[in-house]
DNA sequence: CTTTGACTGTGACCTGGTTCACGTTTTCCA
DNA sequence: TGGAAAACGTGAACCAGGTCACAGTCAAAG
């Protein structure tokens, strides 16, 4: 296909809806008609997407970028939930009815969304049945990986918690090279921590004797190198 | 409308169909085209409705009783992740593709279930878009609790997580009463620790305690009257 | 390239929750 | 209904992770 229709002055001539699994299952024609219906917007690293307690009516699909979705606990924590990147999306809550968010969502660096009406998009899961199975789907996955966090924050000790983090990393932002996977960190220590329901400090500390072990190489304070992914999957068992 | 419309002898003349939120949009000549589709099956308190890892291609509809989703970990311990009871369903990620299931379910007490089979639960949304328009509203509902139990279990004291879980219950399973709301507990205190992550003495103390300060009274091991509902609910704030 | 503020690592101490142990109570079902 | 088994409550000791404090390091912006 001649990448030139898929061209989007507003997406740095990508087509954003394309590249979004929600919409894999169209043509190049409707992927045309769905791109009408879309509104872009950029954020700074930083800022605000979304507000806890908001009420939107529009889906927000990441085009560009990352953010993080948290919540902010009266003892003045921060609970991060979901970490978004390209080609994820939120405010599937509002498709069915009008609900308060129950996070806000922060841009983690520079981030391009593509957004687009609750009325658009329910019309859009009528035209094309398989945007809500994909949706549905999606929201599947999101509830299997809660149950694993649930499981890891219930029962795990800190250790496995962060060999699961630093896994699940590895999977969606990891590249592979010679001495082992390198992972370009999404957060923080801090972030982490927040992350898995930690103090930066533990994170600090459990990281540190990885190291001492051979398990993982710290790389300044953004990258991780998994040296022996078998044995961290091992200690999650 | 009469009642007997609804019978159905699998179901002490109960139209199990018609009681489930999922099929509330159809009327009484649809619903008795879904009763068609629908096996029964009858399970005794303790026994094992679904193996964690176990493969299946149906849709399970509780219709009487109730029972525990959960997950054994390496260390012997037990994380609940649901509490499933009448007109709850459990099996949606087999709707979409099969996929072993993360989690065990565990009949509670003496509980009754429907069974659709995957081909006609998907025969049906596509009949009835409604019916997929529900599975996602519960499938949001129940990612809507998991953060929050994220968010307790990441960043809450010990007497919050339980304040919490007793409201939840109060919720689901109370009765307003005149000292106040009685809960039917579907949990032992061991179950509830393995509900929120923590263990039996702890939550033991703790109600204990919480008793002593005039919050809530235990009746017998299986009943909780809650006293000062708003207090629980501040002190979760 | 340098500066400045944010992030990170680590030691010492503290605390709340777990663990272990055991006696009591409740529940269930034969 | 009685008796076994499961569930519960509570004390004492322990320890993992939190808290506090501070020095060292990194990285973004001018």
């Amino acid at each position: 296909m001649d990448s030139s229709l898929y061209t989007c002055n507003s997406c740095q001539h990508k087509l954003c809806a394309g590249r979004v699994s929600l919409f894999t299952s169209l043509d190049t024609e409707q992927l045309m008609q769905v791109m009408k219906l879309i509104v872009h917007k950029e954020y700074k690293k930083g800022e605000l997407l979304l507000y806890e307690g908001e009420v939107r009516n529009d889906l927000v699909i990441v085009n560009k970028g990352q953010v993080k979705a948290f919540r902010n606990t009266a003892d003045g924590k921060e609970q991060i939930l979901y970490i978004f990147s390209e080609g994820d999306f939120f405010g599937e809550k509002n498709l069915l009815r009008d609900q308060a968010s129950n996070y806000a969502v922060e841009a983690l660096e520079e981030t391009h969304v593509c957004i687009i009406r609750k009325d658009d998009f329910q019309n859009l899961v009528k035209q094309y049945p398989d945007i809500g199975l994909k949706v549905m789907e999606v929201l599947c996955q999101r509830l299997d990986r809660l149950e694993n966090t649930i499981e890891n924050m219930g029962t795990r000790t800190v250790s496995a918690r962060i060999s699961s983090v630093l896994l699940e990393f590895a999977e969606k932002f990891g590249k592979e090279s010679p001495q082992g996977i390198i992972i370009d960190l999404p957060l923080s220590r801090e972030g982490i921590a927040n992350y898995i329901g930690l103090t930066r400090e533990t994170v600090s500390r459990k990281m540190s004797s990885m190291q001492d072990e051979g398990l993982i190489e710290m790389i300044g304070n953004k990258k991780i190198l998994l040296l022996n992914k078998a044995a961290l999957e091992k200690s999650i068992e």
